[in-house]
DNA sequence: AAATAGATTTTGTCCGGACATTTCACGAAA
DNA sequence: TTTCGTGAAATGTCCGGACAAAATCTATTT
């Protein structure tokens, strides 16, 4: 008579009984029985104390964790980290590609590139200090070759200069060609988008109004050690362009 | 001598067991042994075919689900859903206020609210057919009393319009106001950016030139069953406002 | 006091077994 | 033909036990 219990039908709550146990133990890290910073009772504390087996426990603990709310570490123990279930909207992207948001069939069209210290207000957008020194590559990106897109300036580490001839001769993302080229990934990539209007010389290549309305996305890409090795400027007339998300609620936390 | 092998050393790889498995089946997924769309073998069958146990094999799956290749179903089995490790750039939200991207501290002034039946412009942007009813809510948000940073417009379901005198009493966001009212939860949100100018009469409660140019954001809320519940527009005079994303790599793909 | 080595604690990995729950296919009955 | 129910098959839940690996603590030595 060793198994009284095994997988019992669920008693009450319908849930599982890890879940009840995650239930119980997520609450008392939000009520601070538990503080932020504090160590969890061991597994083999809450086995005793809610009568389960280990796997029992360390499927609740997992459920912790991918609520972002502990942190464990081997043969050291559980800590909280966060009072309340981190993550609430997931942006999902699937394929690389979304990430700019132009399909496939866009081109760059590539006018002129050029060592450059950049201006203050340059320095500001890329977000480093001013007059250092960048390569920079400006174009127009087409959907088909009448209908202009955007105007783009590319800003990239001087050591990858010879990146700027690749550019435009295909439809792969410049970001993508540095993996290709360099073996460079992007980690991470931060985004900002505001209003702006356009300025006479780059309205006239647009075939728009000078000083008509635009949307300016700056997208900054980091390699794995944090630098940054590419920012790219991107301003769309209005009515040219729509930046969409779809974000969902994860983390089960149903 | 049950067992020759429990937790045996890692032989080669450096991986753990679960892993190596985990590793070949993603390869096989990727090669299109076992395409998108069919089914895998089953966990007995995967047990017989690397001699271990379920645990380990549960383990792999597991993986596989995080990694969203694929999708099991109990008394079913698993179903390959992706050839490729889905999630590529994934941003994180950790509290639900950073969806707004305005800090706690700004303020909704209510102008006015009374049923409509959208206009064919309105009805595109909102994603709903034209002459459908909805109730509007006007307003501008405050930074502080002096500081205007928007014009919003929120378009809610005339079920809820009695939130209408609830909005602005508070700084919570308004699609969490229907969460404390009425249970109901934002599942999803979708979002649109693009670029805008703004109309006289706006842009004199706005303090700017008439038709200078602006950011015009379109956040569509959704319940559980898809259905939109709440639609706001908000358009940023240029300067004010910057919406910012940061995207990290996921699926630990290492 | 500082460094080192060993013991202890704690989580990670893995096994075998058992029963529960869901899904699906098959066959009997209407 | 359709409906219904039975049973097989698959995954989900849960137990107990064992050893591995990492972190931490402790005692000893330098």
């Amino acid at each position: 008579m060793q198994d009284t219990n095994p997988a019992r039908p669920r008693k009450g709550s319908g849930h599982p009984r890890y879940r009840e146990l995650s239930d119980v133990l997520q609450k008392e890290i939000e009520t601070e029985k538990f503080p932020v910073g504090s160590r969890m009772p061991t597994e083999l504390e809450l086995c005793e104390r809610f009568d389960v087996s280990r796997f029992t426990v360390r499927e609740a603990l997992r459920r912790l964790i991918d609520l972002g709310m502990v942190l464990r570490r081997q043969g050291s123990g559980t800590v909280v980290i966060s009072r309340n279930p981190a993550t609430k909207f997931v942006q999902r992207l699937n394929s690389i590609e979304e990430l700019l948001q132009y399909s496939k069939d866009t081109r760059l069209k590539v006018h002129g590139s050029n060592d450059v210290r950049v201006s203050s207000q340059e320095a500001a957008m890329i977000g480093c200090e001013p007059e250092d020194n960048w390569h920079k590559i400006e174009g127009i990106r087409f959907l088909d070759d009448k209908s202009p897109i955007c105007w783009t300036d590319v800003f990239v580490q001087p050591a990858y200069k010879e990146l700027a001839d690749q550019i435009g001769k295909d439809e792969t993302p410049v970001f993508m060609a540095f993996e290709k080229k360099f073996g460079v990934i992007a980690e991470s990539v931060s985004m900002d988008l505001f209003a702006g209007s356009i300025e006479q010389s780059k309205a006239w290549a647009l075939g728009v109004e000078p000083n008509s309305p635009s949307l300016i996305i700056v997208r900054r890409y980091k390699d794995q050690n944090g630098k940054t090795f590419e920012v790219s400027v991107s301003e769309h007339p209005a009515g040219r362009f729509t930046f969409s998300i779809d974000l969902a609620r994860s983390a089960d936390s149903d």
